[in-house]
DNA sequence: AATCAATCATTGATAGGTCACACAATTCAT
DNA sequence: ATGAATTGTGTGACCTATCAATGATTGATT
């Protein structure tokens, strides 16, 4: 990606490069909860309980990988997962109180940080950048889409 | 990252997720060549022979993944590597013919993938897009620096 | 000259991601 | 009603990233 020739190449690069650093700056930022994390614990807290596989679709990662946090997050204390009564295939996962109160406590603090990281950027600046990134997702997705 | 409630938020989260779609499409469409590995060849390609030292300080990935990644991609016989005489210590990555032939096809299909990408934006968009994400890019090194 | 510090590469442990496969429960077709 | 597909979850194998510790080599200090 370095290197680049064109102005779309070096595009591309930055995302890498500014999601990369993204990543590590929330790690160390957030005392070790991971960005995925934060994510499946943020849905729980917005939304309320919800199965598994919804929550696997909206964080975006491998069933494998989602059970896998679970689990981990299950022993921590964070959630809860239950068997629904109806359909014996399906968990529901819930927030205990200790997560219910570990999340706000995270989401306060990464509103910090994120705020922090627009300040010199003006409020019409970003609603473009947000609409040019969307612009490319959606390029990115008719792509993939016809690859397949 | 998802339910975010402010603007900035939502770029972030838009960042990853971009990031994330586009890793996957790169990968889908350059036959397995990850981006990582991309990069090392492309500097290769286009600075010449390395040390192995500058070449992990080029594509920004750890000591460790560097030493895997040459470990393969010699034993795939795109690369060589070869001790230093004066200092035993440095070893220079070089590309071997084979892999210089690959990666000159690998970066003309990229070069492809990624205009594509950008065939709706106008150029002023994207030199916009790419300087609000150097914006967004030293905030977050910024406030890295700050931490430590 | 001997030792101490710095540099470069490697290795092991750990974390997170994918894919492929397995298994149980449910739903659908006929 | 039963066999076949579908769905939800769990597990194993593998890949890539990090960090921390190690080893080897060089350079600097005394």
């Amino acid at each position: 990606m370095r290197d680049a020739c064109s102005l779309s190449d070096e595009i591309l690069y930055h995302v890498i490069t500014v999601q990369k650093e993204l990543a590590q700056l929330f790690d160390t930022e957030m005392d070790g909860l991971s960005s995925t994390r934060f994510d499946i614990l943020s849905n729980l807290h917005h939304v309320g309980p919800l199965r598994q596989r919804e929550l696997q679709q909206r964080v975006g990662v491998d069933h494998a990988a989602i059970t896998r946090h679970l689990k981990q997050l299950e022993t921590q204390g964070l959630i809860t997962r239950e068997r629904c009564l109806q359909d014996n295939r399906v968990i529901f996962v819930d927030l205990t109180d200790d997560g219910r109160e570990r999340i706000a406590h995270w989401t306060e603090q990464k509103k910090c940080l994120s705020d922090r990281l627009f300040v010199n950027m003006k409020v019409e600046d970003q609603q473009q950048l947000l609409e040019l990134l969307n612009t490319l997702q959606t390029n990115i997705q008719h792509e993939r889409k016809t690859l397949i």
